[in-house]
DNA sequence: GCCTATCTGACAGCGACTGCCAAGTGTGAT
DNA sequence: ATCACACTTGGCAGTCGCTGTCAGATAGGC
């Protein structure tokens, strides 16, 4: 029973990495289910522990917030977002670059549904927009070094156009992913997306 | 139920007004002075109630909640927000009207210091700024309605280049405050808020 | 002085979350 | 196969923010 086959990922899969991974795969699914059928505030952890067929203890080992169980790649946003503004070409702009980040990430999602439930989960639960503004404030901090080599000289202000730079461009895919969901995922976001930066810099 | 008299005359209000406004600013104060001597996330109500002489229960009767703690004004910076803008001459463009509603919301502070010690608090804690982020995205969307009849017509979908306005002055407002804290309370917001605005629609 | 309206504190409880400890299970070496 | 070790799991107690409830204190009007 030793050497399994390793996965393309090159991960060293053992028996517990399977069953770890099949864990947490039951646990969010169970979660994001239990999430639209009822709501987030109106799901507890108990009951997405109990129908998971876990203890609350090792959900909580997984994942270590409730606001987790609907990131499955939280922190992989962040990245993505880095590693595609790093590697624009050098003479494209502040702007296109920002918007090229935009779109990895938009592309992350699975499928166009499960992206709309989870955008509309997110936008209709206060307490979930609250963490995502919070770690998406986050992410826009982690930008600023790598924008500010794009953007004209002497910054002067610590950064202060830099910030607002980024700060827009999130502002814009804001407007555009609300509306996306208020009309029920009709269009493509990055078109919203321009619309509300041609808005905003007309 | 009885609205009686609240002028700020200083008319003879009754007993259990005077009480309970005294009462309220202890708390106030206590949980102030607390939240900056050692971190907001490090002190508990429980504390916060001790040293005021209150019972928690009371503490939660006087501010539902932890974070309304720090807002006095919490929803006050929404009404005045909306009036301003609102007030504003007809012919005057989104931009100005928007810039003068941040102006009035940044009047608003008692004291230079004061706003100094509050923004720090607000930047530094992570469960605060997404707290206020969340407050400020619901202020946004009531500001659609007001802001949409300045804007050029043909929205077209849903308002969002609208919200993308109104969401993209509120990011040259985090920058501007961001900054400021940044640069100790050095210079105006406004003026930081200015340059931030033009960095952005360059 | 009495009755009512309001306020207060204590207690119990919920939900998210953490630390701790004992028990179970896979893994590698013998 | 066996043994020791690493890792994982679940239960229990406890913290913290917050809410419902209920008895008792206090101010107001009569």
């Amino acid at each position: 029973m030793k050497q399994e086959a390793k996965s393309a990922t090159g991960a060293p899969t053992t028996l517990w990495d399977r069953t770890r991974q099949l864990a947490s795969q039951e646990i969010l699914e169970t979660a994001l289910r239990l999430f639209t059928e009822q709501g987030y505030d109106e799901t507890t952890i108990a009951q997405i522990a109990r129908e998971a067929g876990v203890s609350q203890r090792t959900l909580f080992r997984y994942f270590g917030t409730k606001e987790d169980l609907l990131g499955d790649g939280q922190d992989r946003f962040g990245q993505v977002l880095m590693d595609t503004i790093s590697e624009q070409p050098a003479d494209a702009g502040v702007w296109e670059s920002l918007r090229a980040g935009v779109a990895a990430v938009l592309a992350l999602h699975d499928s166009r549904e499960h992206a709309l439930e989870r955008f509309r989960l997110l936008h209709n639960t206060a307490s979930l927009r609250a963490g995502w503004l919070e770690k998406r404030l986050r992410f826009q901090e982690n930008l600023l070094p790598l924008v500010e080599t794009r953007m004209d000289a002497a910054t002067g202000n610590e950064g202060a156009k830099v910030r607002a730079v980024i700060a827009t461009a999130f502002a814009c895919l804001d407007a555009a992913s609300m509306t996306w969901v208020a009309n029920d995922g009709k269009g493509e976001i990055m078109d919203l997306y321009d619309e509300c930066l041609a808005a905003v810099r007309g």
